[in-house]
RNA sequence: GCGAGCGUAGCCAAGUGGUUAAGGCAGUGGAUUGUGGUUCCACCAUUCGUGGGUUCGAGUCCCAUCGCUCGCCCCA
């Protein structure tokens, strides 16, 4: 075994690509009709872009890039999430200049110096929406229920959406004070992890899973007591929206999201059957980062999910069965090969999905093969065929087999009885 | 980054120091040179992730290394 996919990488094969396909067919579809567009933004950006759009203080940034020097000694960063690629893209290109509200989806591979595990790899996909330039709370409404729509479509049934609210700069920054003076006494008491924050980041200690931390959390002040009126009443508004879309939702005041960006909504949908990687879906509000990378002040809300556990749950369901006809050609002979190569073309400018035996084994090898890859119909052209232009037309389910001229297979009397029996 | 377990063929595996490494699935060929899903037969690991060590002898013990899994951490 001399060759082997980097630690945390790995290969999609094309068994599990269906899987694939089917979850981007299935979102492309809401998300379109939700009149959001798909943007793509490179793999690296410079380094600066990541360090200024997520914090530097973050897990993420301090610890967990892949960096590296081109040529040029410019410092580039393989991207870790997508949000910060897509502002800088809206800034570059003066997007917000097009006026309205700016609806941009993306999907495409993220990467993480992480310890691997069970639908966690350094190379990850998220499929993402970012909406920018509304404040409107029926923006956080509406991308809530975007996620929702799709992670219902793949047929996630124990969800649950957990709400907070992070309130805005002002609000953090008082309640940050609060809560490092209500932790500093305890410091001694905290995880190690817990004291290394509480000057670092030290809302993230809310959410610590070690007892004794958790137990002095609770009784520490809450962020939404902090919150603004305004923020309060953006609160409220998302939360009476969420009630009339018939969304339910869990308000869980310890969900600090991990980057720095985030203000006022912050959400996340569990799916129960995950256990501990059971976040599928997380996002958030950040009004202030558009303005920090640069550009024109400009509120944004978006959401990310993990692609790699979404498939893990696809993969427990069998796939909706293929609904249209699959030909399988097993011919005979050079000049039945020939034709039979023809006849696959034809047949395939018809809108038909036709392979073709390459074997040049005998016919029970390939009409075996026909059965094992799936096929509907089985097309057999051997000597005397051949010789006449017919085809032998065999559906593998029935057994049914029948000899017609080949040019009478590409018309419409046979269309409508292949759909029929695909 | 920390703790634990694991690593035998494309896949699932038996094997717990003693001569030639079970078995199953898949694959290939044949029974059946013009027709599948059943059956039968044959073939399919000079080698046990990799490197080193202990031993008369190692897939089995030890060390290192790579990878995977689980938990922590982090996050989607």
């Amino acid at each position: 075994m001399g060759l082997q996919a980097p630690r945390g990488t790995r290969d999609i094969l094309p068994a599990e690509r269906v899987y694939w396909q089917y979850l981007e067919t299935t979102a492309r579809q809401i998300l379109d009709r939700a009149a959001y567009r798909e943007i793509c933004t490179p793999i690296f950006e410079y380094t600066s872009l990541f360090e200024r759009g997520i914090g530097e203080a973050t897990d993420i940034v301090s610890k967990e890039m892949y960096t590296f020097s081109d040529r040029a000694q410019r410092s580039l960063t393989l991207r870790p999430e997508g949000t910060a690629g897509v502002v800088r893209a809206y800034i570059e290109h003066g997007l917000h200049s097009q006026g309205g509200v700016q609806r941009l989806w993306y999907l495409g591979p993220m990467f993480r110096y992480e310890r691997p595990q069970a639908g966690r790899y350094r190379q990850f996909h998220q499929l993402g929406v970012e909406v920018l330039g509304s404040a409107d709370p029926r923006a956080d409404a509406e991308v809530i229920a975007v996620a929702l729509e799709i992670l219902q479509a793949l047929g996630l049934k124990e969800l649950t959406l957990m709400l907070n609210s992070v309130g805005d700069r002002e609000d953090r920054r008082a309640y940050r004070q609060a809560l490092v003076d209500y932790l500093t006494p305890y410091t001694a008491d905290l995880d190690p992890d817990s004291q290394d924050r509480l000057h670092r980041n030290p809302l993230r200690i809310l959410d610590s899973k070690d007892p004794r931390t958790q137990a002095i959390v609770k009784e520490a002040p809450r962020l939404l007591d902090y919150l603004s009126p305004q923020s309060r009443h953006h609160f409220e508004q998302v939360q009476s929206l969420l009630q009339d879309l018939g969304i339910r939702y869990q308000i869980n005041p310890a969900l600090v999201r991990g980057l720095d960006y985030y203000t006022h909504t912050a959400f996340e949908f569990q799916d129960l059957s995950l256990g501990n990687e059971g976040t599928v879906c997380g996002g958030g509000r950040y009004d202030h980062l558009v303005e920090e990378l640069g550009g024109p002040a400009t509120p944004a809300i978006g959401w990310a999910m993990g692609l790699e556990r979404l498939i893990l749950l696809l993969r427990e369901r069998p796939l909706p069965p293929r609904a249209e006809p699959y030909f399988y050609m097993v011919t005979r002979g050079e000049a039945a090969e020939r034709q039979g190569l023809i006849l696959a073309q034809q047949l395939r400018r018809q809108g038909y999905t036709v392979e073709v035996d390459l074997s040049g084994s005998a016919f029970a090898k390939q009409v075996k093969r026909a059965d094992r890859v799936g096929a509907t119909v089985c097309l057999v052209i051997g000597e005397s065929e051949a010789t006449e232009r017919t085809v032998q037309v065999k559906w593998l389910a029935s057994g049914e087999q029948v000899l017609v001229p080949q040019q009478e297979l590409l018309g419409e009397n046979w269309r409508s009885r292949f759909f029929a029996s695909a």
